[in-house]
Parts: C-alpha cells; sequence; structure tokens
DNA sequence: CTGTTAGCGCTTTCAT
DNA sequence: ATGAAAGCGCTAACAG
C-alpha cells in the first residue's frame, strides 16, 4: 500500500502539500493540485483513515444506537440517518442495545471508545440522569425517539399524546364506546403518553375510562395476542381496541381471529407506527403515523450541522403522528 | 484522556509491559499485571483503539454489507451477525449497497478504507467476476445468500433449488395444478433457482409448465399484487401461487382480495423466506423457512475462526430451507 | 503558496 | 520477564 510519502516523492512536492490536496484545502496552486493527483492515480494510493483519525481526532464516524437491528421501526431508522450521513461522506457505526441497561452501557461505550465524532441514539432503558450526566461528557450525541427536558434540543421526538389521542378519537367518531387499550410498558414515557392521550380522548367524547379495559403489553406482537386473549376471557365488553403500536395490534387480530372474531365487523382495531406490514394485513389496519424517517434524517442533519459544520435550513425537533384511515374500523 | 504513557509512569514500569498486560500477552509477573492494573482503574485509562490499530494493523472490526438496512430479512441477518461477533469482542461496521453496483463498489470500498479485518457481504448487484477479483486483493470476506463456484467454501447459501421444489409440492401435494408463480427477477441466481424448483415439483408431478401464469416480479410487495392482478385480468386459470418470498405473497394476497377472491377457498398461497409477519397474516402464510440467523451466525463464526483464530467446531455452508404448514393452502 | 517538524497513542521487534 | 526504541501513516502548527 503506498503511502503519503510516496505521493510526495513522485510529486515532487512536501507532504503537507500531498494532504493540502487531498483534504482539499484551500491556498494551494493548481500546479501541484496537478502533480499530486497524478501521482495519486499513478500510484494507486488511499489514505489510511485509521492514521488519519489519529493525527486529526476526527474519524467522520457516527455511531448509532439502536434497540434492535431487525424490526422495522429500527429499520426504517437506520436506513433513514444512514443514507443522510452517507451523502456527506460521514460513516455510521451501528450497534444494538437490547433495552437492556446493561447492554445500552457497553454500546455507548463501544462507540466512545471507536472514537465516534458524535452519536444517534436511541435509548430505552437508561435512566434520565445517566444520560444529562453523559451529556457533560465530551462526546456529543442526540436522542431519538426520547424527549427529556433538561437537553430537549438535542432531543427528537414524537407527539405521542397527540398520537393516541387521535387514534382512540378515530374510535369514538365511529360510535365505539366500549374501547379496549393494550398498552406498551407504562413505565416508558412513550407509552405512557399514548396511554394518556387515550384518556384524553376518552374524556373528551364523555366516555368513562375502565381501568379493566386496560391490557399492559410490551410492543411485541405475542403481547397483543395475550391482551386479546386475556380481555376475552375475562368477558370484557369490547367494540374495539388501541394497541399501542401495530406489532401488538397485529397480534391482538390475530388472536381475535382466534376466537371467531371477525374483523372489523365485530371487533375495531387501530394501531400505531404505520409500520409497512400494516397495509398487508387483513383487514389493513388502521394506524397513526409514525415519521420515521424525517426524524431519522432530521437527527443525522443535527449532527451535520453541529459537528461537521454543514449548512443545514432548520432543526425541528417535534415530530407530529397523522391517521392513517384503512379498513380495521367499523362504524356502528 | 490519560495515555500509556501516564500508566506507564504510574506503575512504575515500561510502556511494553503496559501494553503486555493489556493485550493479555504471556509472560508478565503477576505483580506487573497488578501495578499495571491499578494504575490503569486509578487513571480510569481507556486505550485509543485508533492508535492500537494503527500500530497493530488490526482494527477488531468486521465491514458488513446488505442491501437494505431495512427490511425483516435483512434485520435478521444483521442482528445475527453483530451478536455473534460481539460476543467475541469484534465490532461491525454496517452499510448498505441498496442492490445497486455502484453503491456496492462504493460500500466495499468503504469498509475496505475503514480497516476492516474482514468483509461479510451480501451482494447482489456485482457481478461473479467482480467478486472473484475481490477474492486476490488482501482483504478476506465471505459472501452470504450466494454461490460462486470458484470461492464456494466462502459462501454461505441456501439451498433455493429445494425450497422452490418442496413450495410447489406442498401445492401439488394438496391437489392443486394450476398453479401461478411470481418470481424474482430471474437474473437473479436465487430467484432463478427456486423458479427452477418450481418447474421441477410440476415435472414430478406431471403437471405440464405453462409459461402464461408465471409473472416475475422483484421481491418487493407491490410487483406481489401487480402479479396477481396480471394473472386475474388475463383470466388466466389458477387455483394457487407460489411466490418466490413472503413480501410478494402478502403484496398477492392482498391484490387478490381487491379481487374478492377468498383465501384459501379460492386462491391458495405459499409464500418463501418466513419473515416475522407472515404469522401475522390472514390466513397465515405457509411458507419456506429461510434459517436467516444460523447463516448470519455461521458467517461470523467463519471470520472468528479463519481471522480471529477463535476454536469454532465446524464451519457448513449450505443451508435447507423447511416447509412452514400454515392456513393458506386449501386442499381440493 | 509551500515545506519542516513534531507528534497523535499504541504495538512490536530486539536486546537484556 | 522486562525495557528501549523504532515506527504505524497522517495532520497541523509554524516558519518561510
Amino acid at each position: 500500500m503506498a503511502t503519503i510519502y510516496e505521493v510526495s516523492a513522485l510529486a515532487g512536492v512536501s507532504l503537507s502539500s500531498v494532504s493540502r490536496v487531498l483534504n482539499n484545502h484551500e491556498h494551494v496552486s493548481e500546479k501541484t493540485k496537478l502533480k499530486v493527483n497524478a501521482a495519486v492515480d499513478k500510484l494507486g494510493y488511499r489514505p489510511s483513515s485509521i492514521a488519519r483519525s489519529l493525527a486529526s481526532n476526527r474519524t467522520d464516524c457516527v455511531g448509532i444506537l439502536v434497540s434492535e437491528l431487525h424490526g422495522p421501526f429500527y429499520g426504517d431508522m437506520l436506513t433513514g440517518i444512514e443514507s443522510e450521513l452517507r451523502a456527506s461522506g460521514k460513516h455510521t457505526i451501528i450497534t444494538a442495545g437490547h433495552s437492556d441497561k446493561k447492554s445500552e452501557r457497553d454500546g455507548i461505550e463501544f462507540l466512545i471508545d471507536r472514537n465516534c465524532d458524535a452519536l444517534i441514539l436511541l435509548v430505552e432503558a437508561l435512566s434520565d440522569e445517566y444520560i444529562i450526566e453523559l451529556k457533560k461528557g465530551k462526546i456529543p450525541f442526540v436522542l431519538i425517539n426520547r424527549y427529556i427536558e433538561e437537553i430537549k434540543d438535542d432531543c427528537f421526538y414524537l407527539d405521542n399524546l397527540l398520537g393516541g389521542y387521535l387514534a382512540t378519537k378515530q374510535l369514538l367518531e365511529h360510535g365505539h364506546k366500549d374501547i379496549a387499550y393494550i398498552s406498551g410498558p407504562l413505565i416508558k414515557r412513550d407509552a405512557n403518553d399514548r396511554f394518556i392521550g387515550h384518556k384524553k380522548a376518552l374524556a373528551e367524547f364523555n366516555v368513562e375510562y375502565n381501568e379493566a379495559l386496560l391490557y399492559q403489553g410490551d410492543f411485541l406482537t405475542q403481547s397483543g395476542r395475550d391482551g386479546i386473549t386475556h380481555l376475552i376471557e375475562k368477558q370484557l365488553p369490547f367494540t374495539a381496541v388501541a394497541c399501542a403500536n401495530d406489532e401488538m395490534a397485529s397480534g391482538a387480530m390475530k388472536g381475535a381471529r382466534d376466537f371467531d372474531l371477525s374483523i372489523p365487523e365485530e371487533c375495531s382495531f387501530i394501531g400505531f407506527d404505520n409500520v409497512f406490514f400494516t397495509e398487508y394485513l387483513y383487514p389493513q389496519l388502521s394506524t397513526m403515523h409514525y415519521p420515521t424517517k424525517a426524524m431519522a434524517k432530521m437527527s443525522a442533519q443535527w449532527i451535520l450541522k453541529n459537528i461537521y459544520k454543514k449548512d443545514i435550513a432548520e432543526i425541528n425537533n417535534l415530530f407530529i403522528p397523522s391517521l392513517i384511515s384503512r379498513d380495521s374500523i367499523q362504524r356502528i
């Protein structure tokens, strides 16, 4: 592998001149540029990113931590971030936190050890305190899908309360009054906000909230199924169920069918997130659109703007969910 | 940030001794180990991975290239690889090739430039020749989901022909004779193999292959929908359709329903890959299981064994699909 | 506009 | 078993 020394020798200029043209620094004569580029081509020279990082203290890498590398939600996030960063010549090191405190901590340490210039974090298990403390360290980072008051400008988040509200409102407007709710883990902020939104809609329509109709799931399909099973077996009265995400909604729909409930005739459903497969469920699932890609892109832009000093028009932290109306809700 | 010099000074031993205990080299006295570790703890020292890489010419990073970062198939692959590698203290740099020749080439170059110790590649657009040529370079790599005769020991692949055969056989055994086939892009080896398997099953059951019943899709949901629409509008006779992957099957099922075909009563379906959402379609989709995780894990193990000299029991290159029988096939 | 000179923080022979 | 010293390949003042 040719080094910069050989380029320098062949081009007949100094090391620094080579470095300058390689990094597009100004104040380099056209002539030396030409000479250097010729030498580079001739030698098939490729700079060593490692050596460059050691000397410059930059890696052009941003570290990403998401809960899982699979799953429609995280997949879209990753795609959105990677493509935006890649377009600016920055690279991503991706790792998984598995919604587990230790894993998330390890993941972050790993990314810091890899000398990432900045991080994009989707952390669920780590406490607000830990994150606020991390902010005092020297590694810049943003949070996605999470709101922490103290560092809110570095957070990108959805108005989950509004989403929960709009979802249930949709059910109410179709005449439903007995509405079950399959929530995410309520200790999680997003899950709780969606739930609060649900209750807000109920209140607005003067429908009394019935605690028995709440089932707390974990955002995974199986828990949706468990939820509907629980509700049915308890013989609880409901004509519709709002689910805190699409995975659970699909599980719940499956569970309902196991009890021969026809959808949406006997039971309506609404999901949340609008992941790609909702359109391919039967009936197609009405849900709340989560602008995942836009949020992913924005978080990447924050990095580009603040760390790499690129010109970015405007940073916007709050994202708004919108209703996707399909076929899983029956008017009664 | 403390450096190794400070550790050396505080511990009262030489640089090299510190380096030795840090890297678990043998021939270090218990005493110096203790002294060094104490100093490390006291200083909160963390080695710089960059400096280490520069000096040692290793990065402990393996580069992964997949077509997309989203999608159930790639997601599972990534998860499988990352967890296996991570467990051995190796790291992954992940990038997307978008099934495009230039993107894939760029991605590989990027990973090489990042000084990855080895690569795991899922490439679709790049030619066999390009890959064989790459093999002559100095970067070690394996291929997943692809078979190239010349480097077959470094390939991990599914017996797609068998899968295609078994899928259609399942339909035939349920009495179907008029079987439509929605294929992937037939220039792709895996798509073509599945299709060949389909025809083989037909032949074995003495059912004549009818070219009109073939629709060539692109593995994406929409093309499944387009396929079924085409078949129906042409008024072609069929009682079942075999799809080359689950995405297209879900699209096809949706399309069939748009024409008020009941599934599976009026039309049976079988998919391929057994991605997670097949279970949540209605009816649940019968499909061929693709041991994605196992393949991902195996490819990571190849790297661990051959690059990092870990003890790995056995490497196995060929993976076998198996039938997952659910509710989308009607006996006639 | 160009060249000289120090390192960046660590690993790795080679002696001892 | 330990230490000294020579880089790994590049960037970034600084001087000219």
